[in-house]
DNA sequence: TAAAAATATTAGACAGTGTTCAATTATCCT
DNA sequence: AGGATAATTGAACACTGTCTAATATTTTTA
């Protein structure tokens, strides 16, 4: 066949997309596939490999839109937040994780092969999450060591998302853990503290 | 055939457990395949699954024996340190990650369907590790707040496996973070001070 | 020792995967 | 209308995990 008369090449990759995202929460990534995305929009295998280069490229895609959605999700929820805005973050990590299990989990289980390095499209989604996290870790630093933000947020950032993985995968319930995400703000409380952070709780 | 002289069911079973582990350091977790650990045993992809249950099976059989080399690694390093055996335990962790990288990612990237539970036995091997890492926690803490060991060495494990995950999927070199280990003894250090450890460094 | 029972091993089938590409078909432009 | 262009397809390829009937070997029995 030609041009369909009903899809624009871009609508084509978002729709692609869209269905692929849908899947992808459904399924997860272990048991996602391409095939099974084409049906689901009436096309065929083909087409798929006609608009993304490969299932990678489409894997990058599908992640790229859930890490818009959860920097928007973040965004808005402190928008809404009171005084305590860490423990909020922190709750928002787990939330997040918690209620798109298989979309979260993609974004880490999904990787490129040794030495294909991340489109900077795709880099740079994933640095906006970090750059709301670094703004508010600065908020609460006395100014004097307010350039200890951006080393401390990926710290934070990584110390949150251990417990948050131990917590998703199981690992926690089988080291009989009941509180991870009690147990991330502590750690997170602490450090803060320890580099003079002034805030509530 | 009949049963081979030269090998008996346990021995087999070892010996596919050991080429698989061998597979798997080599290539991964994504490009690990049963037919190529037949294949590198002399035998056909029958026999493994006469062996084992399913891939799962053998998977977890083999990380179970990663996990056994793991343990076994950190007691030697325990036996030969110095004064500041917390540092030497979150230098262990990444020393074996980095080392070993896909035979630690194996463990983190394989998942059982959802619903089926970790063998005991399996479960049991991972729990060995975590118990050295309760007892190094209780030993600097001070005796009144010993209790407080094990749910403290649970969100450290999970603490310095943040900032190692990230440090080897790349995340942190997205970040631009070039000192992870360091982040992550810096975080422990903080964490113990807070509970009132007494500790060199 | 020869036949029979038990067991180990295999090869091939099956349904699925990512990926490629010549052939087909629809649309656009002249 | 007809030719150029672009979109879409479906079959083919090499691979995967998994299962099972057939086969080869060993052990047991007579």
């Amino acid at each position: 066949m030609g041009r369909r008369s009903d899809h624009t090449r871009d609508e084509l990759e978002q729709l692609i997309v869209g269905a692929g995202h849908t899947l992808l929460a459904e399924v997860g990534y272990q048991r996602f596939s391409a095939r099974e995305v084409a049906k689901r929009i009436g096309y065929s295998v083909g087409t798929i490999y006609n608009v993304f280069d490969s299932l990678d490229d489409l894997m990058l895609a599908i992640n790229g839109r859930t890490f818009l959605i959860w920097a928007a999700t973040i965004a808005r929820a402190l928008d809404a937040a009171g005084p305590d805005r860490i423990a909020l973050l922190v709750a928002s990590y787990f939330d997040f994780a918690t209620t798109n299990r298989n979309l979260w989990m993609a974004i880490y289980d999904h990787r490129l092969p040794a030495g294909v390095p991340l489109p900077d499209r795709y880099a740079r989604q994933r640095g906006a999450l970090t750059d709301i996290l670094r703004g508010e870790i600065a908020a609460v630093l006395p100014p004097e060591t307010r350039d200890r933000a951006p080393a401390l947020a990926r710290s934070l950032l990584a110390t949150v998302h251990g417990h948050c993985v131990f917590a998703i995968n199981g690992t926690f319930a089988l080291l009989q853990e009941n509180d991870p995400h009690g147990a991330a703000l502590a750690r997170v409380r602490e450090a803060l503290r320890a580099a003079g952070a002034d805030m509530p709780g």
